[in-house]
Parts: C-alpha cells; sequence; structure tokens
DNA sequence: TCGTTTTATTGATCTACATCAATAAAACGA
DNA sequence: TCGTTTTATTGATGTAGATCAATAAAACGA
C-alpha cells in the first residue's frame, strides 16, 4: 500500500488538492502567521537570501510560515495540482515521488530543512511530483508572486541549478549499478545532511522507509537491508532498525570508493 | 582511451583551457560574428524568447556567433574550467560528461540543437562537466553579464528547472534497473529529440558511441550492442551501425512500458 | 590508399541481485 | 493495552547482465 492513498489529509489551510478527504481549517490566524525571516536560520540558503531591511520585511510580509505540522505520511502537495508557491522546509522531512499510473510511487528524493520544495516547477504550471511529510513537518508557503523581486530571481537560478549539479550526483550514483556501492553512498550523503544542520554524522535516525531508500536507488529492500547487514557484519556501521551508527565515517568512504 | 586528451583542440577563441594544445586562433572577426537572433530558429527556446525590438538588439550585440565548428572529439569546456558564459548549440552535438579522477568519463547525457550549455553552473565559479563534441558542432557564446535582463533571468529560471524536471526522468529511467527497459527508453527518446527538430522520428543516426551510451545508462556496451540484437530480431527496430530504423514506433513504446 | 587504432559484435561463464517465501519485528489504531 | 497491519530480516533459488575473451567492423591518419 501506498502511503498517498485516500485517506491522506493536507493541513495547509486552503490549499489544492484532489483528495476527497481533504481537512480545510477555517481559522486562518491560528494555523499560520508571518515568517520571520530576520531570525530564521535557514536564511542563507533560502530565497531571501541576498537581501535585507525593508525588503526583506516587504518578502516576509508575502511568506506564510505554517503553526501545525503536516503530519507523517500527509500529503503536501501531489502531482497533477496545480502550482502557485514554493515551500521551505524549517523542520521535519519530505520525500519527493512521481506517482504512476499503475498506483505505485517512485522515490525521486528526500528534502530535510533548509531545503526549498518547488523548484523543478516554475515554468510549470502544475506540480510534477508528490511530496509526502516523513515526519511531522513544518513549513513555510511562499506564492510565486512574492518572488519578483530581481535578487529573488538571482537566488532561484542558483538554487535551481544546484538542484540540478546534485541531480547529476545522483545520476552517477545510480549509474554506477553496484548495490553496496549505491547504499554506502547513500548513507555517508544522510550523514553530511544530519552534519551540515549540526547533528551528529555518525549517530542518526533515518525518517525514510527501506523501501523508499531502495526505490530511491533502484533496489528492491531486501538487499537494501543485506547490505547493511553486511556493513554491519564488517564492522563499518551499527543499526538497531533504523537508527545508524558509523564508528569511523572515514572508513566508510574510503570502502565506498574502492 | 578517453576523447578528452592532451590532444584536445578548442577552436573558442581565448577561451580558458588547460589542455597544453589549445590552439587559439588570433583572428577573431573571421571566427565569430555577432548573433542573428531575430532570425534565429532557436529563439523561442534560447534565453532571449520573450524579448523583442531594441532590447533584443542589445543582447544580440553582447552573444558571439562561432562561424567555425568545434570538431568531432574536440573540447567545449573543460570540468575545472572557470566559468563564465554560457553556450546555446546551433547545430550538431556534445555529450556532458564528468571526469573521474582516475581517468575515466562518465557520460552524463547528450544535447542537441536548440540547448542551452551550462545550466548546472550559474551560481558555481566553475565548470561541473565537460563538454566534448560529438560531430562538427556549432555554437554561440553568452558572456554571463549579459544576462542582466529581467525577462532573460525569468527565462533562465525556466530552462534550469525544465532542465532539472528532465533529469528527474532519467533518475525514474536509471532506477528500473532493468538493461532492456533503458534501452528502449533511451531509444525512443532520442527518436523524439530528432523530431522536435523537424528530422524523421524512424530513421535517424545517433551521433554518439555505444559506449557512451552504456556509460550514460549506467550498462556495459556489450549489454547495450546485445539488447538492439534483441529489439531486432523482435522486428522492432533495425539498424545498421548507429543507423537506427524505427518501422513502428508506438509499437516500441508499448513493449517499452509493459 | 593501406595499416593501425578504436569500437562493435558475439560467445562462454560467473555472480550480484531480483524474486519468491516465510518469519520477525515495528508501527499503528481501537 | 492488545490485535492487526505494515515493514524488515533472512533463506533458497533463478536469471539478467557483468566479465572475460576473441573476432569483426568501423574510423582514423599517414
Amino acid at each position: 500500500m501506498s502511503n498517498s492513498d485516500a485517506n491522506s489529509i493536507i493541513t495547509w489551510p486552503g490549499l489544492p488538492s484532489h483528495s476527497p478527504n481533504t481537512r480545510i481549517r477555517r481559522d486562518r490566524s491560528s494555523q499560520t502567521a508571518s515568517a520571520d525571516c530576520y531570525n530564521c536560520l535557514f536564511k542563507p540558503h533560502c530565497l531571501p537570501a541576498e537581501i535585507d531591511g525593508e525588503r526583506l520585511t516587504r518578502f516576509a510580509r508575502g511568506v506564510l510560515r505554517s503553526r501545525r505540522p503536516v503530519k507523517a505520511g500527509d500529503v503536501l502537495v501531489r502531482q497533477g495540482d496545480a502550482m502557485n508557491a514554493l515551500y521551505t522546509l524549517r523542520a521535519g522531512s519530505l520525500k519527493a515521488v512521481f506517482d504512476e499510473a499503475n498506483g505505485y510511487e517512485r522515490v525521486l528524493g528526500f528534502r530535510f530543512p533548509g531545503a526549498v520544495i518547488g523548484l523543478a516547477e516554475p515554468g510549470n504550471a502544475v506540480w510534477t511530483r508528490t511530496f509526502i511529510a516523513l515526519e511531522d513537518t513544518w513549513l513555510c508557503h511562499i506564492p510565486l508572486p512574492v518572488i519578483g523581486d530581481d535578487a529573488l530571481q538571482r537566488q532561484l537560478i542558483r538554487l535551481v541549478s544546484e538542484r540540478l549539479r546534485s541531480e547529476y550526483e545522483t545520476h552517477l550514483m545510480l549509474a554506477v549499478n553496484d548495490g553496496s556501492r549505491k547504499v554506502m553512498t547513500f548513507i555517508v550523503e544522510m550523514s553530511a545532511r544530519f552534519a551540515e544542520r549540526g547533528l551528529s554524522a555518525h549517530r542518526f535516525h533515518l525518517p525514510m522507509h527501506y523501501m523508499d531508500i531502495a526505490s530511491y536507488l533502484g533496489m528492491r529492500h531486501e538487499s537494501v537491508s543485506r547490505t547493511l547487514t553486511k556493513l554491519q557484519d564488517r564492522g563499518l556501521l551499527h543499526r538497531k532498525g533504523r537508527h545508524i551508527v558509523i564508528p569511523d565515517l572515514d572508513a566508510l568512504r574510503r570502502f565506498k570508493d574502492d
């Protein structure tokens, strides 16, 4: 069963959706507030990276900050929905999936705090992928018209091409066609993502299922599990379920590259 | 042996390069000219898509149109070179490759007329991939400062996110992990690329080697060859070397999808 | 043009991973 | 909390495609 089935609930007020069970809350003020970009930890990586003062105030006024999270398993936006805003991830995590005609979903990526959601869509009227929360997730909502400013557009160009570069990295990883290498690259990458948010690079909890990892890497989840078991046997990592401990990160990196 | 070895020759005048044999022609006027964006077939897909009149004239004045081609096998830009211009492809074709430390190259994509080269680099001071001509190739050279205009930036955003969407498609293709499906998807995709340039979708010549296709798809070239032989045996296509004939394109598409 | 180098094809073998299956462990909801 | 559902683990088996090898066909350069 897919996570993105009929009982998904969209908690963003008034968000367009094809889900029959969409729950729209009336009380806007209790749900969202204007963003506080001045004090935001992620400002240097976000759209208003280069603006300040009056211009930043104007930008922040147009941005809605959610107060209640998108719950684990819920859909933020669904492939095919009209696209009229970007999101930024403040806390939690998301998976980006492509919904196939047969009902299955194929995982295209994972997003962590600081990430901008929707970079593949400018120029497209419609969301090309579905975004699903992996855990309770807080976001900011940036309507497209707010990004008229020149400095914002330059930053958007930078963010999209940065994402493009990272997708080329992913292409290289997928094209090695060696399961254990793909899994190791994934683990090292996750470690780096945690580290860049000030968390431990050696000890972390993966928010996504092994089935999601497998889908992302183009493998079966059995193979992901077996690969991790093998890495554990070699002492390169320990794990209890999705909790990962890497005693020697450099050793893992070296092992991956030869 | 890689194509991007020491005897690569860069025919773009004054282009930075690490190649010892770089040939720089003195006579600029015989090599390049201002672009003629007004009469360019590719304008709707290029950067100045949305500008006209006076603004287009100003843009075109900043753009250099090459008169002599980059020769087959030659390097247009090398990974690590300083990045200060985009290119657009007018005729010919290129491959985008990642140069590995061990000297091997891994193919990340192919570019055909109408494509903009360098979409992954804005925000990066340096080329992240090497571009090599697959056949004699003509380009336009667009210095980054020329893209100050607001409409040009909007179009650049559109182009980069469009490329990002196409990389997500590639991710989906690579993650199916089924050789013959990957090859069929590639052939169908190539057919579409030829068709969109007004050429035959049923009968075309692949400009890249099987080894490049294999590298791009994460396979061995033997497997690419075998897969094509199998498709030929089933009557889904005919080929003589790299010349491909597809008698029934829909049949091939249907076969690929089940 | 011919001789050399590079690329493509075909065959034989081997292995990593998919697939099928059965159990165990989490996660979830009443 | 317990009972159900979903996800993860481990085992047995089969197969697609990697690998090694040898020949054929292009492509290239003098």
